[in-house]
RNA sequence: GGUCCCUUCGUCUAACGGUUAGGACACAAGAUUUUCAUUCUUGAAAUAGGGGUUCGAUUCCCCUAGGGACUA
C-alpha cells in the first residue's frame, strides 16, 4: 500500500489560492499535477479585461513552472454552458435568482473537472477553496464532513454546500486550515506570481458582469411596472408565533410563502425593464427617487412582469421568518444525519455567501422541509441556497422556494 | 375673463436680502464580496426665462411660459 505516491490533480484558477493549495499539496507529499479549465470566454455584460480567462491561463502556467510540476489544460466552456449558465437563464425567466457558483461546483469543479482529474491517474481532486474536510470511520463505513475554513472571514463551504459524499470522498481542500493573509504571505516568499493578484469577483470564471446586460443575451427587456406597498399593509400580518408551537402544515405552508402582492395592495410609482432582472432585497437599479428613504424590492411576480418595492430598510416585506425546501431540493451532504418526516432539529443556517450563521429550526415533513428562523430574516430569495450548519459542519442544503 | 397662490440638482425638498445654494432619494465611481443582493466611501448635479430695485436678489417688484372646491 505504500510506495507510489498519491497523484492529486489540483485546479489551477490562476489566483493566489489554488497556487498556495498546489504548493501545500507538495508539502503534504503528495504527486501534484496542475489543471486550468477554462470555461467562459464571452464577454457579453463582462466589465473589466476582455479576456481574462488567457491571462488567469498564463499565471496560473507560470505559477505550475515555479512550483516545478506538470501543468494541463481542459476546455469545459460547453459543459458550463450547459450545465450552469442555462441554468442561470432558467431561472432568472422564472422569476428566481439563481447561485451559479454553487452549481459550478457541483456540476464542473466536483463532476466535470473531477472526471478529466481522473484521466490523468488522479486520486484526488484538489481545489483552493477555504474549507475542510474531515473524514471519519463508522461501522458503515468512511464519511466524509465538509467543515467550515479556518478563516472564518474567507470560509466558502458554503459555496460546496450542494456536494455529495461521492465528490467529497475525492476532494481535497489543502488550504482550509489557513487563514488568507497567510496564504498571501506564502505566495509572497515563494515569489508566485499570483501572489498580490486580487482576489476573483463575480461569477466564477464569467467574472463581474452587467446582470441586466448579461441575462439580455436570453431575456428579453420588457416594461413593466412597479409598485410601493406600504407597510401597514395586511399582507403582512402573519402571525409567526404561531409556528413555534406545534405547527400544522398549513401552518407552515402559510408563513413559508412570499407575500403575494398584487397591484391593488399599492400604487405604482414608475417603470421597470423586466422583473425577471429583479431580486429580492435589490436597491440599487430601479431609478426611482424622490422618497424619503431608499426602495427595496419586496417581490416580483414574472408572469405579470411587475415589481413590488417597499420603502426603508425595515420595511415588513422584506422579512420572513420561515422558508420552504421541496423535498426534491433537500440536499444532506450527511445522508446520515437526514431527517425523517416528522422529525426537526436546531441549527444554524445562512442563506447567501458570508451572511453570519443564524438560528432556527429545520422541520422534515412529507410536503416538504421548513425552516423556522428564530429572527426574522431579511431577503429570503427563492432560487438562492439555504445552507444548514451543525457547529461547524455543513450538513445539507437546499433551494429556497 | 378677473382677485389670489405656486415654479430651486433627475426626483422630493431646505435656505432673517449676504451660504462654497444644504439634505434625502435616484444616478455614477471606488471599496467590501468567487452567486444575486446588501453595506461603506467619494463624486457629479439646481434657483423657469427676461427685466428691474439694491453694495448685494433663491429671497423684494414687474412682465412672458406650467397648477388651484371665489365668480352666470
Amino acid at each position: 500500500m505504500t510506495g507510489r505516491k498519491k497523484r492529486v490533480v489540483i485546479g489551477l484558477s490562476g489566483g493566489v489560492d489554488s497556487s498556495v493549495a498546489a504548493r501545500v499539496l507538495m508539502d503534504q507529499g503528495y504527486e501534484v499535477i496542475g489543471l486550468f479549465m477554462k470555461n467562459w470566454h464571452d464577454t457579453t455584460g463582462v466589465l473589466e479585461s476582455d479576456c481574462p480567462w488567457l491571462d488567469d491561463k498564463y499565471d496560473a502556467e507560470a505559477v505550475a513552472r515555479k512550483l516545478n510540476i506538470p501543468f494541463h489544460f481542459v476546455d469545459l466552456s460547453a459543459e458550463y454552458r450547459a450545465r450552469v449558465v442555462d441554468y442561470m437563464f432558467a431561472e432568472y425567466e422564472k422569476g428566481r435568482t439563481p447561485n451559479p457558483d454553487v452549481l459550478c461546483n457541483r456540476e464542473i469543479k466536483f463532476d466535470v473537472f473531477m472526471e478529466k482529474a481522473f484521466e490523468l491517474g488522479a486520486d484526488y481532486v484538489a481545489t483552493g477553496h477555504y474549507c475542510r474536510k474531515e473524514t471519519i470511520f463508522t461501522e458503515n463505513g468512511e464519511i466524509h464532513r465538509l467543515l467550515a475554513g479556518a478563516d472564518g472571514n474567507k470560509d466558502q463551504s458554503y459555496f460546496l454546500c450542494q456536494l455529495s459524499q461521492k465528490q467529497l470522498a475525492k476532494a481535497l481542500f489543502p488550504i482550509g486550515e489557513m487563514m488568507k493573509p497567510d496564504v498571501r504571505k506564502v505566495a509572497g516568499e515563494l515569489k508566485l506570481i499570483t501572489a498580490h493578484k486580487k482576489d476573483s469577483q463575480g461569477i466564477c470564471f464569467v467574472g463581474k458582469v452587467d446582470l441586466p446586460v448579461f441575462l439580455q443575451q436570453k431575456l428579453k427587456a420588457k416594461e413593466g411596472r412597479v409598485f410601493l406597498i406600504p407597510p401597514e399593509s395586511e399582507l403582512f400580518e402573519r402571525n409567526w408565533g404561531a409556528v413555534d408551537e406545534n405547527p400544522t402544515d398549513e401552518v407552515f405552508e402559510e408563513l413559508a410563502h412570499p407575500y403575494p402582492f398584487h397591484p391593488r395592495d399599492g400604487q405604482k410609482i414608475g417603470e421597470h425593464n423586466g422583473a425577471h432582472f429583479y431580486t429580492i432585497g435589490q436597491r440599487k437599479g430601479l431609478d426611482i427617487g424622490g422618497f424619503p428613504e431608499p426602495l427595496f424590492v419586496i417581490g416580483i411576480n414574472v408572469d405579470y412582469n411587475q415589481v413590488y418595492v417597499g420603502m426603508g430598510k425595515e420595511h415588513p416585506g422584506l422579512y420572513r421568518r420561515v422558508l420552504k425546501i421541496l423535498n426534491e431540493e433537500v440536499h444532506w451532504i450527511r445522508p446520515d444525519l437526514a431527517l425523517k418526516d416528522g422529525e426537526s432539529r436546531r441549527l444554524k443556517i445562512r442563506i447567501r455567501y458570508r451572511q453570519p450563521l443564524q438560528n432556527g429550526i429545520l422541520y422534515q415533513r412529507e410536503n416538504g422541509a421548513f425552516i423556522v428562523f428564530d429572527e426574522p430574516q431579511r431577503g429570503i430569495t427563492p432560487g438562492q441556497f439555504a445552507a444548514w450548519y451543525e457547529n461547524d459542519e455543513l450538513t445539507g442544503s437546499g433551494v429556497i422556494s
